[in-house]
DNA sequence: GTACCCTCCGTACATAGGTACGGAGTCAAG
DNA sequence: CTTGACTCCGTACCTATGTACGGAGGGTAC
């Protein structure tokens, strides 16, 4: 008997929970599935790809909705709206790099001081941020 | 008639809403205030301080669980808690940074790739979350 | 055929950090 | 004294991304 890819099977390979497939489903990033016998999901290989496709995207710090997006852009003439999808979150980690590094060296500055001049009565860490 | 720093007015001073404060309150980061005039709530100007240090300390990337164990820090020998737990977010912050480069790096790849080899079919960017 | 796992569904819960609502009471200015 | 702005409270709601629950029914391996 070949064995059919269940719902608890497409969630395994793709290294989800059967939950989260559900809620893909009702999120639109899943099609409805075919439903064989007796209501159960029953799905294709390339459904694998489809989800595993949403997990390395949201690595990238795509959301979700993003990522229904980009799922609707494969094809010849929308490329460069999906270029442009990519470039807009390109800029924007730009953006929060730089923002980090800005907090980073607050850190730092932070750590630094409370090791160097560590008087008693009041925490230079806390001092600074009070200012 | 020397206004009284009512709620209203600290939200104002502190540039954050009303409902903050209460919220605030309640989360045990700012002290059950005197309420002199049935049932209003009364502050000190050092409020304002106290409510502008949780908005700076959350700007660093300190959740308000974090802020309410630095609130509680202040003072002499507790420097190096505090010390530690700056340490520790500045680590987090760190590795953060190093994600999202390795994030940007990718994205940099998607869009140039798009750019070049520009073929006709398939989306290169689409094509790369698929592999 | 029986035991056990799987799937179904809708809904509630979770985190974090607020924001909004509604109705009643109160303060302050004119 | 009136009017309008402010405050009170508890609770519900919000975004994003899932996770958990519970009871009923179905599939499958032995």
């Amino acid at each position: 008997m070949k064995s059919r890819m269940t719902i608890g099977r497409l969630a395994e390979a793709a290294g989800v929970g059967v939950e989260t497939i559900r809620f893909y489903q009702r999120a639109g990033l899943l099609p409805e599935p075919k439903r064989p016998l007796s209501g159960y999901r029953e799905y294709a290989a390339e459904d694998v790809q489809r989800v595993r496709f949403i997990k390395r995207s949201q690595a990238l710090g795509f959301s979700l909705h993003d990522i229904a997006g980009l799922l609707k852009l494969d094809g010849p003439q929308t490329c460069n709206l999906t270029h442009e999808l990519a470039l807009n979150k390109l800029h924007l980690v730009e953006e929060k790099i730089v923002a980090l590094t800005s907090i980073r060296d607050a850190l730092r500055q932070m750590v630094r001081q409370c090791e160097l001049k560590h008087k008693r009565g009041t925490c230079p860490i806390i001092q600074s941020l009070i200012d």
